[in-house]
DNA sequence: TTCGCTTGCACAATCGATGGTGCAGAAACT
DNA sequence: AGTTTCTGCACCATCGATTGTGCAAGCGAA
C-alpha cells in the first residue's frame, strides 16, 4: 500500500481523503479547532486520518504563513568548551520544554561572522535569538532590530539589548582572594608572584582585570604594572605568553590567576613536554570550571558561572515586553580544588 | 526614509521599484539570471536596488518552494562533552564552507527523542542529517528514509545506512596495551589489575570491551570474568560502580581501562573528598581525549577519535549515490598523558 | 410562519520565492 | 519580403499551511 519514499501527506491529502476543507484540516490538526467551532467528532476522523498517514506539519509552509518558525537561536563563540557546550545543553532543555526546536549554531568570536549567522537565522525566521560571548553584541543587535527579532545577549553585554552576565568583578574578587589566601600565612604570597594571564578587551576581561588589581592591592598591600599578560581566547597564543614569560625570567609565577579555561589550555601546552615538578608549587584559579581542569596535579580554584541561572534569566527577559537595555549580573561560584560537580547532563535520565 | 522595523524588502517590493516581474527579480537574486537570459544591466539595476534596500531572501519560503532548506542538521547526544562539542565545531565548519547553515541539536541518547528530533529537523526540509552516536540509528533510519533524507551514521554505527565510525577495536587494543606496557618489567601488571569501567551495550562498548579482553589475555596471559564493570554513560552511575568496588575489595584497581571522558567524569566523582595520594599510583587509559583530562595528577593515556577524518568521509559518502549500507573504520590515535593537542578551534582566526 | 441566533464548516487570499512556458520584438537568414 | 532564430522578459501555477469571512442548515422563540 504505502510506497516507499512516498511524498509526506499533506492537508489537502487528508481533505480529500476525509472530506473536509483544507482549513478544517489545517484547524483540526493545529488545535485551534475549537475555536473554529469545529465538531468533536469530524476533528477525531480528521486526527484518525493523520495518525494513520503519519501526517507532520511542514514547518516551513507554516513558519512562511506565520512568519515565525518555532525555531530559537543560541549564537556561540565556539562549541568546544565546556563553558559554552553546557551553555548549549541547558539552553535545549529550555526551549525544548516551551515546545519550540533549538538552534546551536557558532561565529567564531568574528564580529562579522556573528551578523552574517543572526542574518541568516533570521531569514528563516527565528523566533529568538540568544547571543552568547558576541565580539560585537551592538553590530549583531543592529541587525535584530531591523528585523524585529527578540534578543538577548548573555555572557558579554551590549549597549543596545538586555544583558545577562555573570558578576566579572566579584567572581574574579573571590578568586584572587581565594588564590592568595591559598597561600597562608606561612610563606605568604608577594605582589609579584601573581599574574593574570589570558583576556582581551571585553567587558569580562576588564571587569575581571579590574577585581585582580583592587583585590591585590586590598590583600597584597601593592600591584605591580606588569601583572596582566593579555592572551586574547586562543591557547596558542596564551602558550606564547607563557613561553616569554619564562624566557624572560626563568620561571613562572606563584601564582596564576587565568581568565577563562581556554587560556587555561595554554598552560597546558605550555606543561606539556616539560617536567611535572616544574609545576607542583604551582597555584592556580581559573575564571571557567571544568571537572579535569579541577583535578590537576597543583590546586586549582575555579570560578562556576551560574549556566543554568544566566539561561533562566535570560527566558525571562526576552519575553517581557521591551524596555530599556540592562544589564543583570549572575553570581558566579567559587570552586575548591578538586571538586567534580554535577552539570546539566546529570538531569537527563540515566542510562545504564 | 526607512522607518525603524519596517517589512523586510521582498522580490515584489523590488519587483515594483525596477519595473521587472517579480520572477525576474528572483533570478536575479538567486544567481540563475543568466540561464534565463536576463539583460546584464538590469540584473545590476536589481542588485543596486536589492543591496539599497537590505534585500535579503526570505529562506522558509524558498524553501517551502524547493522543498529543501539549505540546513544541514547534526544530531548529538549531548553538547557538554569534548568529544561531541568538538564534533559540532568540526562539522559547523564544513557546512559553512560549503554555504549551507549547520544546525546542531542533542538527543540525549534517548531513542525516542532522537527519531522526535529527527522528525522535527524533517519538517522544516532539512537537507542533509548527520546521526552522531546515536543509540537507536535505525529507528532514526527509518525516519529519514520515509522522507527520503540523505543521512549517515557517525560514532556508533547502524545497519540501514552508511556509518562512520572510530575503529574501537584497534583504539582499545591499543590503549589496554599501553595501559600494560606502562607499568615495565619490574612490577608487571597482573591480570586481576586492571579492570574496565563504563559503556554499555551498543557497538563501541562492544568492541572496546572485546579487544580489551583479547589484548589482556594476548598479554597478560589471563582475563578473569568481572573485569568489566559496566555503568553505562553516565558520570553519577560510574560513582556508584566505583564506590561499590572500593567497598567491596577496599581499593581501586593499580589500572583501570574508562570507556570514555563521560565516565572518566565518574572516577573524578569518586576522586573528590578523598586523598589524592590514594589515586597517586593508579594508571589510567581512557578512551576519548580531553586536554585537562591528559593532566591529572596519575599518567592518564588517553584515545583521540580523529573527528576531523570522520566527518570528512562522512560529507563524502552522503553525497554519494545510495549503495549497500557500509561501515567505514577511522583510525583513532593514542595520546601519551601530559599532551596538550590542537582542536579545531586552533584553525580559527587567533584573536587577541 | 418568520426572524434571529447558533453551529459547522467551506472559500479564497496570503506568506515569498521558484521555474516551466509562452510571447513580443529584434536580428539573422533565404 | 517572408521565415526562422534569438533575446529578454512576463505570466502564472506551485510549494503547504493559516486565517478572515461568508453562508447554509438547524433550532428556538415570537
Amino acid at each position: 500500500m504505502d510506497q516507499r519514499v512516498k511524498k509526506k501527506a499533506t492537508i489537502y491529502d487528508l481533505s480529500l481523503l476525509s472530506g473536509s476543507s483544507p482549513s478544517t484540516v489545517s484547524a483540526v490538526l493545529n488545535g485551534t479547532w475549537r475555536k473554529r467551532r469545529i465538531k468533536e467528532s469530524t476533528a477525531q476522523t480528521i486526527l484518525g486520518l493523520a495518525e494513520l498517514h503519519q501526517y507532520t506539519t511542514n514547518l516551513q509552509a507554516r513558519g512562511l504563513r506565520r512568519s515565525r518558525s518555532g525555531l530559537v537561536g543560541l549564537m556561540l563563540p565556539v562549541h568546544d568548551n565546556r563553558y559554552f557546550s553546557s551553555m548549549a545543553q541547558t539552553f535545549e532543555g529550555h526551549v525544548r520544554s516551551r515546545g519550540q526546536c533549538p538552534v546551536v549554531v557558532s561565529a567564531s568570536r568574528d564580529p562579522e561572522e556573528e551578523r552574517r549567522t543572526a542574518e541568516t537565522l533570521i531569514s528563516y525566521s527565528i523566533d529568538q535569538l540568544f547571543i552568547v560571548g558576541a565580539t560585537d553584541p551592538d553590530g549583531v543587535h543592529e541587525v535584530c532590530e531591523l528585523a524585529g527579532l527578540r534578543h538577548i545577549n548573555i555572557d558579554l553585554p551590549g549597549a543596545k539589548a538586555h544583558s545577562v552576565i555573570s558578576d566579572n568583578y566579584q567572581g574574579a574578587r573571590m578568586l584572587t582572594e581565594a588564590i592568595i589566601r591559598h597561600f597562608g600565612n606561612d610563606d605568604p604570597l608577594r605582589p609579584d608572584e601573581l599574574f593574570l594571564f589570558g583576556g582581551r578587551n571585553d567587558h569580562a576581561s576588564r571587569e575581571r582585570i579590574a577585581a585582580f588589581h583592587a583585590t591585590k592591592k586590598a590583600l597584597l598591600g601593592a600591584d605591580p604594572e606588569d601583572g596582566v599578560q593579555s592572551s586574547g581566547y586562543s591557547p596558542d597564543i596564551t602558550l606564547r605568553a607563557f613561553e616569554a614569560f619564562y624566557q624572560c625570567r626563568g620561571k613562572l609565577p606563584r601564582a596564576l590567576f587565568i581568565n577563562s579555561s581556554i587560556n587555561m589550555e595554554g598552560l597546558l601546552r605550555f606543561m606539556a613536554g616539560r617536567p611535572a615538578e616544574m609545576f607542583s608549587e604551582l597555584v592556580v584559579g581559573c575564571y571557567d570550571y571544568d571537572p579535569f581542569g579541577s583535578f590537576l596535579p597543583f590546586p586549582v580554584i575555579m570560578v562556576r558561572q551560574n549556566v543554568e541561572a544566566m539561561i533562566t534569566k535570560a527566558f525571562e527577559l526576552i519575553d517581557e515586553p521591551p524596555t530599556a537595555p540592562q544589564t543583570f549580573l549572575i553570581a558566579p561560584e567559587l570552586i575548591q580544588p578538586r571538586s567534580a560537580l554535577k552539570g546539566p547532563l546529570d538531569t537527563l535520565k540515566d542510562i545504564e
